[in-house]
DNA sequence: ATCAATGGTGTTAACGCTATCATCGCACAC
DNA sequence: GTGTGCGATGATAGCGTTAACACCATTGAT
């Protein structure tokens, strides 16, 4: 093959190893086991690498050594903080042990979805972290057939594909609204982005209906109002909404801080009392929500541990040994109670326990 | 080499040309242009593919053709808003031309910056976007010695290193205290994060003292408390000492929305009336800023659309085209006033003009 | 003196894909 | 019948790296 060479060929190990006197191979050694190299040639091939700005090409390095170093992770969106947590733990911890993290966002389409699953698979990860489960059965098709390790994330699935480290979605709505009915509500609505693309907020609207019907109380206070992710404005307008149609509403379970912060301002605009007419709890503890005026009830996620809890799974996984803790591990959650429903600052937890 | 067949080998492009009955060539060929192959070849190849669930080698593929097929991204933190839409930007325009974006996040850490855009470059991007600039010289000259097109965006550098898309902090910060100043307020502080790694928010800080100094005020009222990435919690503590030590400020500058809400806070805490006795200003406009009690005076900034500019630029330079508008573009910014600086929703633009 | 073990280095053959060129019909014109 | 052009496919040679093994001095033990 004769291609030309064109303005800019980078530099390669072999004109490192040229310049240092060496052969090819020696200079793969010495960048990656440089303990196998006496030191002086190591001194003379390290120098010349730095005199060149020597980087190598490491898709030519995973291709010859059928590793990629790299684990993938599949979210429905980075502009969601507690997912961004999470991508933090996994990254952190995976750079620890030697491993880059590949980011693929498919901003809540189910078509972005399967095309970014098989770019990912294409880049031939080590691993891959999902978080928040697949939405098509292609997808799913895809990963099952693809010899790759799996963790499932932010959610506790009846049938886990592989590795899990999560929480219940439907176990959060129904503590929610459990806490709720015990502070003497009785007219509780829902607020949530329920489209085919957010079976985590469809969750804990079960777990919320579940709670409401336990407790004989009526379930028909809703509003699907926009879509995943999540605005502020959403929150405005089902507020306005759900006020209007049903003005004896007593508190309001938010499927995100975001819907509630939005709330919380319509509330504020109509005249409506914040915890006193009407009780506010949001989702996802975002860093705001303490510092709302009033501040907000919130379900606070271990989302930083999640990625970081997944990353050990993974390195463990691949080297061979056996899972960190286990391979399912549900973290739990804690319901944070403040003055939105009409609490100072108390905090619940619920926690962990096997499928 | 004899590497020993592991459990699990991957679906080459060789099973499927056997399963199809073709040469390996014909399968990339009607993987990458099905036009040149004949509709019935086509036809069976495409079926083999699909039952295997083949999914080609991206690296592979690069090492051959010498095209990644992908840009990256090298920014400070993913944990910013605004960063985050211009990666979305990025994101989108990039994937409308057949480009993956790697994101690399170097959590405002001047060591992982230096080792992130060497794994980057590693990758072999057919281009390079910087979010505010590189910050050691070690990075500088390696990227300046890599042969690939770079976009600095979100500043606008005095030597810009190749093509810019961004607007001037200094000019921001000077445009805000301008106006602080034109609303007869005279004790002005401001509040950031000045450590050594965070040059945009020491831009700005530069601008707002050039407004104190051509306006003849005083020019001591600043705190610098943490570091960035900026939390809520930074403002609260800054507010604290500033209020305590400068009881007479009767205005202040944040270097982020996230600080002002921290201020706001404290103020609440101390029953410091805003805007009365302290008007406040954020960066950013964030989401949660207009819908804050009071709402929040901040700086609207094109994040998105810088994102997206630069990826045209990149396409176009890629392509061989000429720059798309022009490699360097100042997109401006705007003042968005709201209740914290005592006004009703009023919006400055400040825009456009070559270096 | 002979052999085995050892440490350092080089040689070779992949990894899975694509660029390039060669090949092979086949139609159409003269 | 020969040539020309064209559309479809195959053969070959890499891309830049690493795994595996070969090799060659030393060294130390026998």
């Amino acid at each position: 093959m004769s291609r030309k060479a064109s303005k800019a060929r980078s530099i390669t190990s072999r004109d490192v190893a040229e310049l240092a006197g060496v052969s090819l191979m020696t200079v793969s050694r010495t960048l990656r086991t440089p303990e196998l190299v006496s030191p002086a040639t190591r001194k003379r091939v390290e120098s010349a690498a730095r005199k060149l700005n020597y980087v190598p090409d490491l898709a030519a390095g995973s291709l010859s050594s059928q590793r990629s170093g790299h684990v993938a992770v599949l979210l429905p969106s980075l502009r969601h903080a507690g997912f961004l947590r999470t991508v933090d733990g996994l990254s952190d911890t995976l750079r620890d042990n030697g491993y880059h993290l590949l980011i693929g966002d498919c901003y809540y389409s189910v078509d972005q979805q399967l095309e970014l699953l098989r770019m990912l698979l294409g880049r031939r990860p080590e691993a891959i972290v999902l978080i928040s489960g697949l939405d098509s059965p292609a997808a799913q098709d895809l990963l099952a057939r693809a010899a790759v390790p799996v963790v499932e994330t932010w959610h506790w699935p009846d049938d886990p594909h592989n590795m899990v480290v999560g929480f219940s979605q439907f176990d959060v709505g129904r503590a929610m609204t459990d806490s709720l009915i015990e502070k003497g509500h009785t007219r509780i609505g829902f607020l949530g982005a329920l489209g085919p693309f957010d079976p985590n907020g469809e969750q804990r609207r079960q777990g919320h209906l579940a709670a409401l019907r336990s407790a004989g109380l009526r379930d028909d206070i809703q509003s699907s109002v926009g879509k995943a992710p999540m605005e502020i404005e959403d929150g405005v307008k089902g507020a306005s909404w759900l006020l209007e149609h049903f003005p004896e509403m007593d508190a309001l379970a938010c499927a995100s801080d975001m819907t509630a912060l939005g709330v919380l301002h319509e509330c504020r605009r109509r005249g409506c009392a914040v915890p006193e007419q009407l009780a506010i709890a949001g989702f996802g503890d975002f860093d705001f929500a303490q510092y709302l005026q009033p501040s907000l009830t919130s379900v606070r996620l271990p989302s930083y541990r999640i990625g970081q809890l997944a990353a050990q799974l993974i390195v463990a996984t691949i080297s061979g040994e056996a899972p960190s803790p286990a391979p399912h591990c549900n973290l739990g959650f804690e319901i944070i109670h403040r003055q939105s429903t009409g609490n100072h600052d108390s905090l619940l937890s619920y926690s962990s326990s096997a499928p």
